[in-house]
RNA sequence: GCGCCCGUAGCUCAGUAGGAUAGAGCGAUCGCCUCCUAAGCGGUAGGCCGCAGGUUCGAUUCCUGCCGGGCGCACCA
């Protein structure tokens, strides 16, 4: 980041200066090899064409007038070469790089963050699942990803609340409650016929012991008021299980938004009343229609049936209108990629309700193979078979679990093996990084019971040593962190960080095997040497806490 | 039939608002502990970035068409 900023403003000043347009086509990246030098500044030919010469020309002038400006011992700029079409390749000095060890130092636990996000008040839902049954994997790897967004995305400078929606009102609960009482009444010795489509899990017969121990009048009461009851408790009893497995899984919803008190509000009646003044909304065939094609969707859709109830659609726009009247400005929603249909017909609603296209968006997260040893884990609830998240994590651990999570783009199928998670080896990413910070610690734990001293903020001059290649690599990639941040919530991608880490704790371990530290000699060295690694300890524990995975001091 | 996502090393996957010689881990293979955690490190082998066109100075990246895999297309939730 410093890098970065230091270099465009200097190039931008001295193109200035020279008179020289500065295209905003112009790409200013670290280079994909490290040899090509810190930064590369690729000067496009429609550069070179509006400056009248060719771009390695140009090239050629903006490095003499960088090599004439940044000479001396205390330059930033170490070295300036011109390759290829026009790369402008930029080497900083390696106490340039080691300034960074500073700057992590003096920000802490807040190194990395940054106010892109400029406050804007932002709302991640997530998880979602109805209320009638247990989370499985699936589930899990949605609420790590949402999880983990809020946590980036305010680190990033937004300002968000995380948010679960309830569907507490509609024809699954019915069936729920209905499900409850036949297994109670089956629990009673009474008999019934079980129909085709009702939830057939154990824990619904679970439920409806518990519920016939606490109500032992149940099948007295009428069948209306039995139903409502099972409902009402089966609801309830699902709803703790599943807030229960997601505190277990580090994840928290600041909002539990029930569907009921939507429709009880008068939230879908005023969002109607939006896309009717809006001139979205029709009447056809005793139905309250809304055009949706002219929006980006391939039919109109239907929001209150010709019996007069309500789609799930419609109570669907209420929700998100009320979000927006909440004083929301960017919605994301994180669903289950097979929803992935309902995508354009929400993002038309969106739109009819007047809002702006950037002020909504969906993340898919597809499906989660569940393996063990290669071979696919089936679907059923046979005992030895893990499915839901809580066996899941009872079986690898919370860290490993959303790691693992964590590490694929969210819209791409994930292969999760039981048996590679638990493994504690590199097939397994969490433990190499989480052992890059344990290692740290250890040298940290070391140093201090031999005496050795390390001030909480050294000076740039004890950081003079740290100029091989392995620390200097190891300085800039610890000084990219903020950059990565910054991505990883502008592209709602989770895995940047912790391919990132990953990345970093690779570059840790070599060091470490290649340099010693607490025997390094002399004094200057080992001082040098444990702020760097200190320094990198904590961008990793940043990184991770990113991530909702533990920096375990020592394993 | 229409639409969306995915095809990158033997395997699992990164990368791509167009840029230099396409990366990582695993697996394979050859090395490294009298020395701070070997849960580690270093080396080697391994690629028509699904195929074919197009746009461009330049395409794994953007567009079109195919092929292959997954998913969705209700006055269901």
């Amino acid at each position: 980041m410093r890098a970065l900023v230091h270099a465009d403003r200097m190039l931008r000043s001295l193109a200035a200066e020279m008179n020289l347009p500065w295209p905003e086509k112009a790409v200013l990246e670290p280079p994909k090899d490290p040899a090509h030098g810190d930064l590369a500044a690729n000067l496009a030919l429609v550069a070179a064409k509006d400056a009248g010469c060719k771009p390695r020309e140009l090239a050629e002038r903006l490095a003499g007038r960088i090599r004439a400006a940044h000479a001396g011992p205390d330059a930033d700029i170490a070295s300036v070469e011109v390759a290829g079409p026009g790369f402008l390749n930029l080497r900083f000095s390696p106490l340039f790089h080691q300034r960074a060890v500073l700057e992590i130092e003096a920000k802490g636990a807040r190194y990395g963050s940054s106010g892109v996000g400029n406050g804007k008040k932002t709302q991640v839902e997530y998880v979602s699942a109805n209320p009638t049954g247990p989370l499985h994997v699936g589930h899990g790897r949605g609420a790590a990803v949402g999880d983990s967004l809020a946590r980036i995305l305010r680190f990033a400078g937004y300002d968000v609340r995380t948010e679960y929606y309830i569907n507490d009102a509609g024809r699954q609960m019915n069936l729920l409650g209905l499900s409850v009482l036949l297994r109670a009444k089956e629990a009673a010795g009474l008999p019934v016929e079980l129909p085709e489509d009702f939830y057939r899990g154990a824990y619904i017969s679970d439920i409806a012991r518990n519920l016939l121990a606490e109500r032992p009048d149940l099948h007295a009461l009428p069948e209306a008021e039995a139903l409502d009851l099972c409902r009402e408790y089966g609801m309830a009893n699902i709803l703790q299980g599943i807030k229960d497995d997601l505190a277990a899984f580090r994840v928290e919803h600041e909002v539990w938004f029930s569907e009921r008190t939507l429709v009880r509000g008068g939230a879908v009646e005023r969002a109607f009343g939006r896309l009717k003044a809006n001139g979205f909304s029709y009447e056809k065939d005793g139905a309250l229609w809304f055009a949706t094609t002219g929006l980006g969707d391939d039919k109109d859709r239907v929001l209150r049936k010709s019996d007069g109830s309500l789609t799930y659609f419609a109570s669907d726009i209420a929700y998100h209108n009320d979000k927006y009247e909440r004083g929301f400005n960017y919605v994301i929603d994180i669903w289950g990629a097979d929803h992935h249909g309902y995508v354009p017909r929400m993002r038309a609603a969106v739109g009819a309700l007047g809002r702006e296209r950037e002020d909504f968006e969906v993340l898919l997260i597809q499906l989660v193979n569940l393996m063990s040893g290669g071979v696919p884990v089936g679907m059923s609830t046979r005992a030895g078979t893990f499915e839901t998240l809580a066996d899941v994590v009872a079986e690898v651990g919370v860290d490993a679990a959303r790691f693992m999570f964590l590490s694929r783009k969210c819209d791409s199928h994930l292969d999760f093996d039981l048996e590679l998670v638990r493994q504690r080896s590199m097939d397994n990413p969490v433990y190499y990084v989480q052992y890059a910070h344990a290692r740290v610690h250890a040298l940290l734990r070391r140093a201090a019971q031999e005496g050795v001293n390390l001030p909480d903020a050294v000076d740039a001059g004890a950081l003079a040593p740290l100029d091989g290649p392995e620390d200097l690599a190891l300085l800039r990639l610890a000084d990219r962190f903020e950059d990565v941040a910054v991505s990883a919530a502008q592209k709602l991608a989770p895995h940047h960080i912790s391919a990132y880490l990953t990345e970093l704790a690779g570059l840790l371990h070599g060091w470490y095997a290649k340099y010693p530290v607490l025997k390094a000699g002399d004094a200057a060295n080992v001082t040098a040497r444990l702020a760097l690694l200190r320094a990198v300890g904590r961008v990793l524990a940043n990184g991770l806490e990113l991530l909702g995975v533990n920096a375990p001091e020592s394993m």
